[in-house]
DNA sequence: AAACGTTCACTAACTAGTAGGTAGGTAAAC
DNA sequence: GTTTACCTACCTACTAGTTAGTGAACGTTT
């Protein structure tokens, strides 16, 4: 991080602020004193703390795209991609720093009216994902599951949000851990006993 | 409202506050244009912020306790006690807040000591209660899951909070009633086809 | 019953500090 | 010679919290 841009480190740095302390919970003089460079120049790089903001949700939506793109080149089992998903939220924990836009989904009343739009799209975007990998699983005969792909799709997506609001406050490993097995095992293709 | 005491008004204005725009989204003067009182009437009541917040938690888990408390005593189904707990978070939806301490979890590193504590235990709360209806609603054969009922109650807490959180968001009720409804619909014992 | 002291609920006017944002400038790079 | 990346110094509005006080309600003492 010490070799990146003053531009890279402000977002790097921001990024952290909102995931930990949530979008009102931190000033450009914090970004500032961390980055060590003056309040101005942050306002150089974005006018306002909406830019900032706007910026922050697009930087990791990529990141997170990026990684969604990787596990679907892998060419693994269904089941698997899953896991890899779920993965990444407990990640996350281990970070102790929540989903970006999930901080944001809490807070989405008091954002610009981009932001709430990139954190919705930032939501629907890994439903699709979602979607498309428990139908291909159920096409392959690797995956099991009742009604519309996308319910499942939702479910997960909240389970595993949810999952690291709790566990994150209360630090407890076991609740994002046994929450994300527990919820991915579900969908597996069960022997007929 | 009106005729509640000017604590009272307090305490549900600041709780909407916390509920809709988050902790650290309201200031005292925000809390006392809405009650209609001066900033430092706020202070008499409530000597500082922390001490405000740590009563909404307590007020807020009283009230949610007493609504668990009449579905025990209700005798209906198990299957039907889950349904209602999910119901509440469903009220939450519709009211466009968030549940306030799963608001205060994403918050939790700009609370104190004692918040932290109270938001934890609140999530400790409902895990022991759906724990209680889980094995109870198996032993009575009317409800059907696999390993412990801790982390089953774990995975309704984190899927329920994780579905407001993201439906709150996206202005989106399937985000909700989907989710709860699959989620619930899942313990229920299924006839052997 | 009148006078007293205390408590409660509240106020206007203040403090010190912080918020996001701006004005105007420097110095090096393209 | 304009653009980029930064700076110091500053602005206004707002933050939580304090001070010193008012007036009504209360029980107690005389």
């Amino acid at each position: 991080m010490t070799n990146q841009s003053t531009y890279g480190k402000i977002v790097s740095v921001a990024e952290k602020f909102v995931r930990t302390r949530g979008y009102n919970g931190f000033s450009y003089a914090d970004v500032a004193a961390e980055v060590g460079v003056s309040k101005a120049s942050l306002h150089h790089h974005f006018a306002t703390k909406p830019d900032l903001g706007l910026e922050l949700i697009r930087n990791f939506t990529k990141n997170v795209s990026d990684v969604l793109e990787e596990i679907d080149y892998s060419n693994q089992k269904h089941l698997t991609k899953l896991r890899e998903y779920a993965r990444m939220y407990e990640g996350s924990f281990h970070e102790n720093k929540m989903c970006l836009c999930g901080m944001l989904a809490a807070e989405h009343e008091s954002l610009s009216d981009p932001m709430r739009k990139a954190t919705i799209a930032f939501f629907e975007g890994h439903e699709v994902w979602l979607e498309k990998v428990l139908i291909a699983g159920k096409e392959a005969g690797e995956l099991q599951f009742n009604g519309p792909a996308i319910d499942q799709a939702r479910l997960i997506v909240a389970n595993l949000q949810g999952a690291l609001l709790v566990a994150k406050a209360a630090h407890s490993l076991p609740r994002i851990t046994a929450v994300a097995s527990n919820l991915i095992e579900s969908y597996r293709v069960k022997e007929i006993a």
